[in-house]
DNA sequence: CTAGGGTTAG
């Protein structure tokens, strides 16, 4: 009876302590987590670090989770890792916030790693794991191990996971398997403005605009949830693509009917849609409108003016950027070069190029190599250009647009011996093969050489090398009208197009035009007897049409080698007497719900 | 602790 009692006051005594010990702790704990999750920098963290220290809760495996995830907010991942090591007991949590560092900091093999890691123990991943790795897959664009690690989802029973299936698809997308992504997307029983993002932007970033539109309306007809900033950034980014300024307007109207205009990614992709839409001014309009431009709307702006032939619009933002001590980075400086580049400031470019790094700290790589060879090539200095190629060290990726920028120079400026070089540098490294034999041909026969021309064309037929013809489109109304390269017969405006080019080329004769006298050859081997002159300058313009856009809905885009940006409006008109169509865009009438009325095309502002 | 957006060039 006695000893009963002891026996009781001994346990609950044991058991009162222990509650104790646990409350004081799970208070400790509690403060701990709070601290580290709102702290504002590093030294409040290592401070926190410290307390924990000293509270002895640096082997609980709930307090240092915390303090890991801190120093991954602050991108300290050395000093998370070092924590981790030191774990007696790492959780599933310790492992995917460790990952998910990595991935943050740009390492995202190391995170890979980390998993393999990871398996050797009985810690099991979750639908947080797998979403943390698949992004990783999806930064290096690994397909192979993108698709290992989905079969370890299905596996695991995360296959139906929201977010596990957003980032699959964002995956596949990321790897240009866009049918894979849309077998996941199609899989999901439900699925949030999320998902239907990764799968419009997995669209857009693989050239397929029209299928993007169209899920962007199917998720709008659904009414159920609104489109935020993230997914109009991406239809933005399919008009642009597609440059079709109606669609641009309409989700312009949409954005700032949700109030997303005051977003600068947003504003962003606006002004890259109406660069690419033709419709420049509107681009400057929004560019104005970003209270603080960051570097990357800077660039856009820039490139935008630069494709418009606004070389010193260009310069004049580069300089305003600069001054504003905005720091440029690699992508400005193919702005501002492909700025100088087609506005013949090659003194410039070449001035800029050579400051680019001690200057402005930006490390000249193939992306600025084949500017400059651009910029030689275009005005004839293709010996030079050669001379820069063949010096410089250019990576596997960049090769092919490097040499191909010189096959096209050589061509246009017929010297055949640098075509050559050119042709087997890429046909060597198994780049653009079909397009260096068709160019090389075209060279060949720009030169008067016809037997090599057609031995070439018969060797792509013999061999079964097959180039997929050039296209380009415009949009009038609510038709698109779309041109192949060289092929101008088969367009059922064949007579109108061929007197504007003509007209065209008087044009820019008449204004001092002074390019290449020689004319463009199409050798059809097929139907040999079907050869074709046509002069350079309607050449140019054949090319040209469709792919530079024109203020006031008409969607023609220029091609780079063309130097004239300047008579676009001049060309517009042109196109609007010749063609005697209505070229205003319809598609427009939410801007006037939005206004109450008082808005049309293009005054929303 | 986890997902989703924009800029070059061809």
């Amino acid at each position: 009876m006695k000893s009963n009692l002891v026996i009781t006051h001994t346990v609950s005594r044991q058991h009162n302590s222990l509650f104790r010990y646990y409350h004081t702790n799970a208070a400790a704990k509690a403060y701990f987590t709070e601290k580290l999750q709102t702290c504002k920098n590093l030294i409040s963290a290592t401070t926190t670090h410290s307390n924990v220290l000293k509270s002895g809760l640096s082997n609980d495996t709930f307090t240092t989770n915390g303090l890991i995830n801190c120093y991954v907010r602050f991108l300290r991942i050395n000093h998370a890792h070092k924590l981790f090591d030191e774990m007696p007991q790492p959780n599933v949590v310790s492992w995917t916030s460790l990952m998910a560092g990595y991935v943050n900091c740009g390492r995202p093999v190391t995170a890979l790693w980390l998993f393999h890691q990871m398996q050797g123990t009985l810690v099991l991943p979750n639908e947080f794991t797998f979403s943390t790795l698949i992004n990783a897959c999806s930064i290096l664009a690994s397909i192979d191990m993108g698709r290992r690690i989905h079969g370890l989802v299905e596996v695991m029973g995360f296959g139906s996971n929201l977010v596990v299936c957003s980032s699959l698809i964002d995956m596949y997308g990321k790897c240009n398997h866009v049918d894979e992504a849309r077998i996941v997307f199609d899989s999901m029983y439900v699925r949030n403005v999320v998902s239907w993002t990764s799968m419009i932007t997995t669209y857009a970033q693989n050239a397929q605009g029209h299928c993007a539109l169209q899920l962007f309306r199917e998720f709008t007809q659904l009414r159920l949830e609104k489109p935020n900033h993230f997914m109009l950034c991406s239809v933005i980014s399919a008009c642009a693509s597609l440059g079709s300024l109606g669609s641009g307007k309409v989700t312009h109207g949409i954005v700032i009917r949700l109030w997303h205009d005051t977003n600068d990614v947003v504003a962003t992709a606006l002004v890259d849609m109406y660069a690419k839409c033709g419709c420049v001014h509107y681009s400057d309009k929004v560019f104005r409108r970003i209270p603080n431009p960051s570097v990357i709307p800077y660039t856009s702006m820039i490139v935008g003016a630069a494709k418009y032939g606004l070389g010193t619009l260009s310069l004049q933002l580069f300089q305003e950027m600069i001054d504003r001590r905005i720091k440029p980075n690699d992508v400005t400086f193919v702005g501002v070069l492909h700025a100088c580049s087609h506005s013949g400031l090659i003194d410039k470019g070449l001035e800029l190029f050579n400051s680019m790094n001690g200057k402005y700290g930006v490390m000249p790589d193939t992306k600025h190599y084949t500017c400059i060879a651009d910029m030689l090539g275009r005005v004839g200095r293709v010996e030079e250009a050669y001379q820069l190629a063949k010096s410089v060290h250019v990576e596997r990726d960049g090769y092919s647009m490097l040499w191909g920028t010189l096959l096209a120079a050589s061509r246009l400026h017929g010297r055949v011996d640098i075509a050559l070089e050119a042709s087997r540098q890429l046909i060597e490294s198994n780049q653009q093969v079909a397009g260096a034999y068709v160019t090389l041909s075209n060279a060949y026969a720009l030169a008067g050489d016809w037997e090599n021309a057609h031995q070439l064309r018969s060797e792509m037929k013999r061999t079964g090398i097959h180039k997929e013809p050039g296209s380009s489109w415009i949009e009038i109304k609510d038709s698109t009208y779309v041109f192949h390269a060289g092929d101008v017969s088969k367009c059922s405006q064949a007579n109108e197009i061929l007197s504007l080019l003509k007209e065209l080329g008087h044009r820019m004769k008449e204004r001092g035009y002074v390019g290449g006298t020689a004319g463009l050859v199409f050798v059809d081997v097929e139907e040999e007897a079907k050869e074709e002159i046509v002069s350079l300058h309607s050449e140019k313009f054949a090319l040209a049409f469709g792919l530079i856009n024109m203020p006031g809905g008409v969607t023609i885009r220029i091609m780079k080698n063309l130097r004239m940006c300047r008579d676009c409006h001049e060309s517009f008109k042109l196109i609007s007497d010749i063609v005697g169509r209505d070229f205003v865009v319809r598609d427009v009438n939410r801007f006037h719900h939005f206004k109450n009325g008082s808005c049309t095309c293009g005054d929303f502002w």
